[in-house]
DNA sequence: CAAAGCTACTGAACCGTTTCACTGAACCGT
DNA sequence: ACGGTTCAGTGAAACGGTTCAGTAGCTTTG
């Protein structure tokens, strides 16, 4: 039974107090419907007997619950992480609360989730897509106003989006490389559980092919350990790459450790190249050479939309962000 | 306005469709007071309805929610970022929601934090307290299950709680340096407005008279930025210390950051010591020296606690976690 | 001056569950 | 055959708000 909820005040106590309806009360405590005077009288008695409407109750009663719900691809990676605080920061400073769950790079973990947050009667969803093509999003976008941050979620069922660039991204790092002499790179990407072409991979190729550099796909968890066992596996091999291009910092840190295990240099022996640009990523030795993008746009961007949705105040719903390269010390010429 | 939710299948539409009464479909999809068979029938109707429970209905009419409130004290440190994400799972895997709020350092944010958690009518609450002292928990411990990580409440308001024995930490990093040969530690603490005296500053002051070590103490906020100008003020003024013990790790990378900007070396010219042992601290350059918790251990227990809070079956309510020492090469004799 | 329109408020239904107090039937031992 | 338990299920009252359809009283309008 855990301990007992103390009483508190409902909305009819004060009601009595001021000889007024429930119904007043409750437009007056709105300042809705009601004389100035009114509205005077029921905060004061509000205020005294120290009634806070119940959330719950009212969420029952008008269908809003004042949270939204923030789905992440995986938190495992540190500027995910990054992103959910912020976005939590910014959502709480206009009221709102966030439900912050993570899918771990799981589809099905992601659709279950997705639908968990809808029966909780989340205002609002913002997602990190797993998998931007499954069906669930359209089922969702029925009930309530989804924003995609990331990748474009497929058939156009989100409310709204804030999109990277990714292309503008691969080809910062991907041309940054090739300038550097480097012919075969390995791209690291995240681990996303049988979901097969997405955006940015079909990106990397593209341009992979059109500036004339042999990429090497694999796929990582973002984990500091589970990235780490991925370079090795990819650095110890007989055919070693001389650059990695990580799609996330949280990967290159991987790849940071496993170069230190096998007694590579960087850049020396191999080049390093992330993406994200996590604050961690100049502290490293070298600083990291990292696709850059500005987390507080996209953060404020994220809550404008959202917020925008469930006001149904629509401003601009869709927002790309463009990259920049911060090229630091990770990179260098191609060896031989 | 949003959107509109389509309209579910609700409890009476499965009473009327199984020709029982509303009140036994809830049992029965409780799995009690009913008859197995009963429940069978009801379970298949409900599959079929595609009916799932309100839960802001059921949370009005049983009084609980499912969620759990998570007041961490700064989210900018890297590490309570990490314990966040971990509850967070671990939660999940219990079936309840985590609310992560971050009352960002400051000791009345959390007080309005907490308060607003109460309100939302959370099952339980997990805080890392910024002020342990403060009133409010006494307010919270009368109407929910609180349980603390990290410091104790003070006034045994808590139901439960996960404590570091922070001072075997103290212990650990100040006679680790003593044995390195410095006599003047400077210590970076977290920034926590307003609220002096805190337990582990008295560790410190208590610990370095017994070891016959000079410190001086100064706060500093959790976030890279924040924390590098911090230790720049302080490597840069005329009185050096020869080493530094940072009460986290992410102060620790600030600290890194400012000696890379003022070229000193690590340990040459001062020994760093973090505490909390992030991943990432193993993958600076130098590795850094830090005092390690058991994170999952951590995580583990929190949630135990609460949930057992909630469910009222209370298990051992109080775990002290010890640290050890992990030497790594950011600490090393003193010079001179 | 009657019809129409406001404003400020009321009463009751409603949101979708859970839970309390009860009931009829079956079962028990004696 | 009888009082006493269990069992499976019922009806109605919560839970604490919001909202819809009225309505009394006042002002405006033609």
């Amino acid at each position: 039974m855990a301990q007992q909820q103390r009483k508190r005040a409902t909305i009819r106590e004060v009601a009595k107090a001021t000889g007024l309806s429930p119904a007043a009360v409750s437009y007056a405590l709105r300042g809705i419907q009601t004389s100035e005077e009114t509205q005077q009288r029921v905060r004061e008695a509000a205020r005294e007997l120290g009634y806070e409407a119940h959330p719950i109750a009212r969420a029952l009663a008008s269908g809003r619950t004042g949270m939204v719900g923030l789905l992440c691809g995986s938190l495992e990676d540190l500027w995910q992480q990054a992103l959910a605080v912020g976005i939590g920061r910014a959502l709480f400073a206009r009221d709102r609360y966030a439900i912050i769950l993570d899918a771990a790079g799981d589809p099905e973990r992601e659709v279950t989730l997705a639908r968990q947050l809808r029966d909780q009667r989340v205002d609002g969803l913002i997602v990190q897509p797993v998998d931007p093509a499954a069906e669930v999003w359209a089922e969702l976008g029925e009930s309530l106003p989804v924003v995609s941050v990331g990748d474009s979620l497929r058939g156009g069922h989100a409310y709204g989006e804030v999109v990277f660039d990714n292309r503008a991204g691969v080809t910062l790092a991907l041309e940054h490389l090739h300038q550097l002499g480097h012919r075969r790179v390995a791209v690291l990407t995240p681990t996303r559980a049988s979901t097969p072409d997405r955006p940015a991979d079909v990106h990397v190729h593209a341009e992979a092919e059109r500036i004339g550099i042999q990429v090497d796909v694999v796929t990582s968890p973002q984990d500091l350990p589970g990235a780490t066992e991925t370079a090795l596996t990819m650095l110890a091999g007989p055919d070693r790459p001389s650059a990695l291009f990580c799609f996330s910092d949280s990967i290159a840190y991987g790849v940071y450790a496993a170069t230190r295990a096998l007694g590579l240099a960087v850049p020396g022996d191999v080049s390093v190249a992330g993406f994200d640009n996590h604050p961690m990523s100049a502290l490293l030795t070298p600083p990291l050479t990292s696709v850059d993008w500005d987390i507080d746009d996209i953060v404020h961007s994220a809550v404008r939309v959202i917020v925008g949705g469930i006001d149904g105040k629509p401003r601009r719903r869709r927002i790309v962000c463009e990259p920049s390269l911060l090229p630091r010390e990770s990179t260098g010429k191609c060896p031989q």
